[in-house]
DNA sequence: CTCTGGATTAGCT
DNA sequence: GCTAATCCAGAGC
């Protein structure tokens, strides 16, 4: 299969306020389908978010703010439509979207993106070529994006990264199932994709 | 194709 | 001190 970007308009609506203070799987469902856009030196990457996760306040066992606030997650704790971006693993960056009202810690990871704008840059960021491999993982999306954490606590009502409805017939079917990476909340089907959408990220649920 | 281990550091206990 | 919302290379089948 040979990969077309499709059409991209900036005059897509960019998302306000409202979208992100909707419940969190409400949000990280509608998120499919959407234009994540990342503005930098005067270039422009977007790409066309095909799967995401949601991680739902202190009492989900998996997100970071279980059992409270800490430094690190204090953004969690914003009004929906900030950038929550955090260090992993010693080496790698994660993007979420943080949602819902100030007070009440939930976000939505961004776990992969079709490739729509930008693409040649996004190769020279991730040091490859082939372009079903420059987006299709949390830390690949922000490798790509160039997105690190000097962009934790950006509004995403600004211009640097946000969010623009697509207006494109494009249709596709929701998949759904439990969260990929973590040991604790594995019951919970939190993760949502764009069923058959070759930039989903191969799925290797962590065994304990 | 699948499986395993290493990289590398901030954040918490 | 331990582990992590990951990724990659290398080994084995």
């Amino acid at each position: 299969m040979k990969f077309k970007p499709k059409k991209f308009s900036l005059d897509h609506k960019k998302l306000d306020q409202n979208f992100y203070l909707q419940p969190t799987l409400k949000v990280a469902r509608e998120l499919l389908g959407k234009i994540i856009v990342r503005q930098f030196n005067g270039q422009i990457l977007a790409g066309r978010i095909v799967e995401t996760e949601a991680y739902i306040g202190e009492s989900d066992p998996a997100c970071h703010a279980y059992g409270g606030m800490t430094p690190r997650n204090k953004i969690m704790y914003l009004p929906g439509g900030y950038a929550y971006v955090y260090f992993t693993y010693g080496m790698h960056y994660c993007f979420n979207v943080v949602t819902e009202k100030e007070g009440f810690p939930a976000a939505v990871l961004i776990r992969a993106v079709e490739p729509i704008e930008g693409i040649e840059l996004m190769k020279k960021f991730r040091n490859t070529n082939n372009i079903y491999n420059l987006t299709n993982g949390p830390a690949k999306f922000c490798q790509a994006f160039k997105i690190d954490k000097s962009l934790n606590g950006t509004s995403l009502l600004g211009d640097e990264i946000f969010i623009v409805d697509s207006d494109d017939d494009i249709k596709f079917t929701i998949g759904r199932s439990q969260r990929i990476g973590i040991s604790a909340g594995t019951d919970k089907k939190w993760r949502f994709f764009i069923r058959g959408n070759p930039f989903v990220s191969k799925v290797k649920i962590k065994s304990k």
